[in-house]
DNA sequence: TTCTCCGTTTCAAACGTTTGAAATAAATCA
DNA sequence: TGATTTATTTCAAACGTTTGAAACGGAGAA
């Protein structure tokens, strides 16, 4: 049962000997079309495995069914798990899904977007690289009214647009206000790099949780680093060990970076690493294998991020007015307990 | 400068009062065109942000330069890690990637051979799902002449295709023969389910390599488990506290299981953990944030993998004889150290 | 002048599909 | 019987690109 060529219409209607148009329209299911005929034709197609060619189909109806998904990293769960979320609702509604991965890098990120501008995509899903400051390769999208769901990362000025992000603010407050009301006096934030706006959204979660409890900011229970891990080991002394009075639970930016810290507090036997209580952002599945879980991780809900991201794509994709103003989806956050 | 519908040789034909033809010819670098002709051509193309329209491309040479990637799932570093290696030379060679995930779910990883089959990919490398036993779905690609490369995981029955795998008897066996040459005279092998073929080659090279060093099998050294949790425990405390002279190092099938392993017997305070290595399959890149991690890492370099992978298939997809034989390309493995 | 040749451009078909309009055949009505 | 309706099928153009064959205009040769 070798074929060897791709089984098309024009074959299916020769050995029906009917018209290409009857085949096609007896697949559509036509109202016009016999139903006697469309038996006919709806078996031999199975008998022959036909399976329309979608560049043709592409080609016809002026649409790719596909949308691209540009990130910066496949091996970062966050981004994994967003996409679960978007993959799940897109097949379902017929779209396909093409990934690319910019690590981080601008010159990738435009040769991916290139790439999806030849293929023709009905709109794109991206999480911009950390050095993406210009935007002409996005803007071709825009100029040929495909849309562009900005998400996880935010565009830093305030460029117009459609965006999806976690509600980065709110999780590092629900995170400082829980360990407040459990009883933490001095809790620390260790920020990630500054200049990713996330870094200051959280900043302010975690001031607001201290104003809201009637706690004065110490400014010496604040620190800074990027994701190196000499970088956090000397955040972390400055933290711990230069005060007389050190905090007691502390809010990391990311767990890559807390996971470091308390690493480099264990191995420096930190005297009270057990009354002291620590929370990240991520909540990584590899949490289940350490010995010493954090207390708690700030869940990013991802998947969800990805969901929401997809559907309005899908709805702009949909509707096709270009009027329609800037939407700006904020995913909540919520604190998972380990121990 | 919104232009709002797609620019296609037609317009910059309209454009330049020439013809289709000779815009195509002139992009393309005919030598039958005239210099000055293409040097406009180009320019008007670059002003217009002209981008060729893949579909129609692709309906015209009957090719996609896409390939297909199915595999089970992303959040597993070790075919994300894969990827990398796939992405970077298809994209090298011009080709495009689509990647779905099987979630190990075949009837999925059907729906996505379908999927694929409609976008007409040049070839496939599928790492297939843990309970793929029929093959037609796949089949279908053969039938068209379309390579396919299963690597990662082994197509249990002796199919007769090409494959990509990792050298797991190797590994296995390096990792034995380290420990015993390390002076430990009892390793013990965790194995992983016993469905997984992997699994029994592994076994192979761990008991290859007592035979070498002239240690005498004991059958109380070997268990096996799957990826539970509770699975695992119970295995360890076969392993470790049903014998009165249990093992002082340990090989296990995966970094997951051994991780859960270890954290067992760290929990129960097992009092030799400090005399006892381990060394797992995987060389996660979080063990970087274990206060104790294992001794080493068998690492099976996924990306070396894929591109081994890739490479096959474009050769296949480039000479298009199906009648070379079927080839199998083992990718070594080696030892990583931690501490 | 007429023919040939060359460089360049255009024609036209093809890839596989969709779809409104036109054609056909059969059935109904007057 | 002839006209009209109805059910079904086919025609033909279109989507954007490639490419061998044909056409064109001018230059050089006979």
């Amino acid at each position: 049962m070798s074929t060897k060529t791709p089984v098309t219409l024009k074959l299916l209607a020769q050995k029906l000997k009917i018209s290409i148009s009857t085949v096609s329209k007896a697949l559509n299911d036509y109202p016009t079309i016999n139903a006697y005929t469309k038996e006919r034709v709806k078996q031999m197609a199975a008998e022959l495995h036909f399976t329309p060619n979608k560049s043709a189909l592409n080609l016809q109806i002026q649409k790719s069914y596909t949308i691209g998904i540009i990130l910066p990293d496949l091996m970062d769960h966050y981004f994994t798990r967003s996409i679960f979320g978007i993959e799940q609702h897109a097949r379902q509604y017929g779209y396909n899904v093409i990934i690319g991965q910019s690590y981080d890098d601008l010159k990738k990120e435009v040769d991916l977007a290139n790439m999806l501008l030849k293929s023709r995509i009905d709109g794109l899903i991206i999480a911009i690289s950390k050095n993406t400051q210009n935007f002409d390769h996005l803007d071709m999208f825009e100029n040929l009214g495909l849309p562009i769901i900005y998400y996880g990362r935010n565009p830093s000025f305030n460029l117009s647009c459609h965006k999806v992000l976690s509600n980065t603010y709110q999780g590092c407050y629900k995170a400082t206000d829980f360990l407040i009301k459990r009883g933490h006096q001095r809790v620390a934030y260790l920020g990630g790099p500054k200049m990713i706006s996330f870094t200051h959204d959280r900043f302010k979660g975690y001031i607001n949780a201290l104003n809201d409890n009637q706690i004065p900011f110490d400014a010496s229970l604040v620190a800074y680093t990027d994701f190196d891990k000499e970088n956090t080991n000397s955040a972390i002394k400055e933290l711990f060990y230069k005060s007389e009075n050190p905090p007691t639970a502390l809010v990391a930016f990311k767990e890559q970076i807390l996971f470091d810290a308390m690493k480099y507090l264990r191995a420096n036997h930190y005297e009270k690493m057990d009354q002291t209580d620590f929370i990240g952002f991520g909540n990584m599945p590899f949490i289940r294998y350490l010995d010493n879980p954090p207390l708690a991780s700030i869940e990013e809900n991802p998947e969800s991020m990805g969901e929401n991201a997809i559907k309005l794509l899908l709805k702009l994709i949909d509707q096709k007015t270009e009027a329609t103003e800037y939407q700006e989806v904020m995913v909540d956050c919520e604190l998972v307990l380990h121990s």
